[in-house]
DNA sequence: TTCGTGAGTGAACATGTGTGCACCGTAACA
DNA sequence: TGTTACGGTGCACACATGTTCACTCACGAA
């Protein structure tokens, strides 16, 4: 029977595919942290195991090829916007308050999540054709969702599938503007941070307005 | 007196510095497309070099470095859509049709020249920082210019400086993620094309709305 | 206690990279 | 008609890169 409580140093628990996981997640630490400053295509699989204190051929024994570790941290990386959405619509706020709240819930999630929003905003559109594709799909399936979430509305009733739709995308675009506006802005400048954060609550406020009064055609 | 007839081979006209200009458009070009697949960050003075036709230290005598070259390529992307608003300026359109014209004049101008807004789209959080500060800073000129435009409009004459930049920053936001999803979208799917442009159109409709209803506080 | 599996090692390879340097040929000037 | 300035060449260097292969050695099952 294996000795559990034998451990290699001090501190960490060690099983063989805890320890395995731990350097898996050391990997996706150090990718996120070196694409921030060079972007996910510039990124080489050895500077990647220099900074995890690997050999590079050790890498392989997580990942197939940098493609692979891209896909992870798209994945990686979605999971506290997820999260933020999952728990929104399971705590319904009272209508009014939904916009600002809104906002604020946004800005805390990005500062507390910085590199990956980075990663997100700047592989977007970065080198890496595959990467694109799957961030394309994760902020598709926002839209999607979304669509669903409005048409529950009392205002949106009466509209077509794809005003719906339309909305929704609008909506989406104006969280995703805003990340990235949160992103390139520094954490320090509080004053500017704040300023994004009423434009965008005003934003949104600005499009229920226009709720009311469009006609579908 | 120097030969201007004498030309080295046939068709072109050749003084020196316009040799030297062809060649540096030359490279200009190769580079939005070698970064059209790859992105700016992963792009090499060599295959720069190679794609132009030239030894690599060739490219020396016409940038200082990569980086230099990525400023040339902000620079020169934006001319197109810096042109469009002029003449958009120039020739104010009648009040409800300012709308679907802006889309549709959007999108042509869009398609014209993808290659520029690929770039545009993807080195705004590229891996380059001086790139990433200039795009920004070409945006921030879009926002400040449509805020004076926007304040001579009858409903916002009694909007507050901050609200009317807060429109205009939503419009600018609005057409880069329009032209973005236009130029993930290949020019060759009509149907989602026009999908896009009836979106933004819809879009727009929908803000200009909510500026009625708008109560500034 | 024995022993296989598999995470991590280390050397080697072919190839790509940025940049320095001496060099050429010719357009542009005196 | 020289002479020069300069766009482009060719070679060299000291790196960095992805991937191969045979290897170690401790966990974890028997």
């Amino acid at each position: 029977m294996p000795n559990r409580r034998d451990l290699s140093h001090v501190g960490v628990a060690t099983t063989r595919q805890e320890q395995k996981e731990r350097t898996r997640q050391a990997i996706l630490a150090a990718a996120l942290e070196l694409t921030s400053e060079q972007g996910f295509a510039g990124l080489s699989l050895r500077q990647v195991a220099r900074e995890v204190g690997f050999v590079p051929t050790a890498f392989y024994r997580h990942f197939d090829s940098m493609e692979q570790l891209g896909l992870a941290l798209v994945e990686q990386s979605f999971v506290p916007l997820r999260h933020m959405l999952r728990d929104a619509r399971r705590d319904p706020a009272t209508y009014d308050d939904v916009i600002s709240a809104s906002a604020q819930v946004l800005h805390r999630v990005v500062l507390a999540n910085r590199s990956r929003f980075v990663f997100i905003a700047r592989e977007r559109f970065g080198g890496v054709a595959a990467v694109r594709a799957a961030i394309r799909h994760e902020l598709q399936l926002f839209v999607t969702d979304l669509t669903t979430d409005l048409e529950r509305f009392a205002q949106l009733q009466h509209w077509s599938a794809d005003d719906v739709q339309m909305a929704a995308r609008l909506f989406v675009n104006l969280m995703v503007s805003t990340a990235e506006r949160l992103v390139e802005t520094p954490s320090e400048a509080v004053r500017e941070q704040e300023q994004i954060v009423t434009d965008v609550t005003r934003q949104m406020r600005l499009i229920v307005i226009g709720f009311a009064g469009w006609r579908p055609r």
